[in-house]
DNA sequence: AGTTCACAAATGATATCACATATGCTAGAT
DNA sequence: ATCTAGCATATGTGATATCATTTGTGAACT
């Protein structure tokens, strides 16, 4: 098991190290779902010793991502097209109520910030540099939710990104199949309008288009329906 | 600090039951906000070492239900008017969605054992066991939406409930001068209509008037607004 | 060849220890 | 009396050791 390294300040605690790793690494689809992960495995492949790693997993484990099993060994959760789509329904029940919420607080700086991480969209799939497309996707998502100051949702938000994670690499891949139109423009039309209607609206169908149907479409051919 | 013990099986393990344990006291709201924790203050007043203690603090932190300060204490985080209202309109959306999504999996048998805790809940009430009336509540909620075989939103749920729970205390004991119309009744009512609408209608009702009206009251008479 | 039992290795869970940092208290200076 | 410096204590973090349970392997048996 290889999992990146991720840029740390000096500051922050193994553990935390630790959780921000296996966080990226799930969240971006490097490990697949029905993987099996062991404490000392971890520990061995980032040099720690199994305490760190244990409170990282534990906190992964209450947020879903990691699924304890009764014989207590750990693994990546497998997906099925049913708690897929039910997955997908949430996101865009939260993100919707999340984006609806932001916009009262929303500046014209934070819309020119989210405009250039969109720029960097369009470039990290010219260059098919697809991790690169989740974690901006991400993060363009994460920073017009967090504009609301007295913002909850983002964690429940992450938790669903974390499940629908290592599903990611298989979904991403045919993304250009469906995402035809760039729902990202309708988002920020409908933001610099200040039109909430527009938003929910425009929220809902990116994340409908960027994951439920390449995603049905791979869990159809692959995997059992239940 | 004393958290109740809880009854566990056998085979639970202890990071578990601490896990459980304190789970338990926030969500009734035993630990009032900004209480300082201590690991080994934790550790010793169960009786174990830091290890598990630990463990299951992470989880905790992980769903908001422990605030990790920069200097690495632990706390359970301020309630403010502002985060209240958040969290009361994500708890709405969040239980609205999952009400809806577990309509077509109802069957009648579970329509009785709801009722059979609405029921619980009167008896609760007139004896004015306000914790055991959380707890009843709670478990209807959890009930209902757990009917979805794939359900995936009764975690995020459970993290606004704990998220809440510290000052659920202030709130329940003014819950007699808000809620006078019992929504339990209309959500199992809309539930053997199999009533959409109803369902969700009555749902956020129950939620509204169970929380928002008599926390803010509690909020606005206390403490600081933002 | 397949099955079962026994033993070895791997793994998870927890306590303990060592270390670094943060907190709190006391004594001295102003 | 108040502030500050310094030290003792408390606390969080992580490594290690120990034990129980699970997993895996190989030999004996059918």
């Amino acid at each position: 098991m290889n999992i990146p390294e991720l840029p740390v300040d000096a500051d922050t605690t193994d553990q935390e190290s630790v959780y921000a790793r296996l966080r990226h690494a799930i969240m971006v689809g490097t490990i697949e779902p029905g993987t099996n992960l062991t404490m000392r495995g971890l520990a061995d492949a980032m040099g720690l010793s199994p305490t760190p790693v244990r409170e990282a997993v534990r906190r992964l484990s209450s947020e879903n991502a990691i699924e304890i099993l009764p014989n207590r060994r750990m693994a990546i959760p497998e997906m099925t097209l049913g708690r897929f789509e039910e997955l997908v329904a949430l996101r865009i029940t939260l993100e919707v109520h999340a984006a609806e919420r932001s916009l009262p607080y929303l500046s014209d700086h934070v819309i020119e910030k989210l405009q250039q991480l969109d720029d960097e969209m369009d470039i990290a799939l010219s260059e098919e540099n697809l991790d690169k497309l989740t974690i901006l996707n991400l993060k363009f998502h994460r920073m017009l939710y967090s504009v609301n100051p007295n913002q909850v949702s983002v964690p429940a938000i992450e938790s669903v990104w974390l499940q629908l994670g290592p599903f990611q690499r298989q979904v991403v891949k045919r993304v250009k199949e469906f995402y035809k139109i760039d729902r990202h423009k309708e988002i920020l039309t409908a933001l610099r309008a200040r039109d909430v209607a527009a938003l929910m609206n425009a929220t809902e169908s990116d994340i409908r288009e960027g994951s439920s149907r390449s995603g049905r479409r791979v869990l159809t051919e692959n995997l059992p329906t239940t």
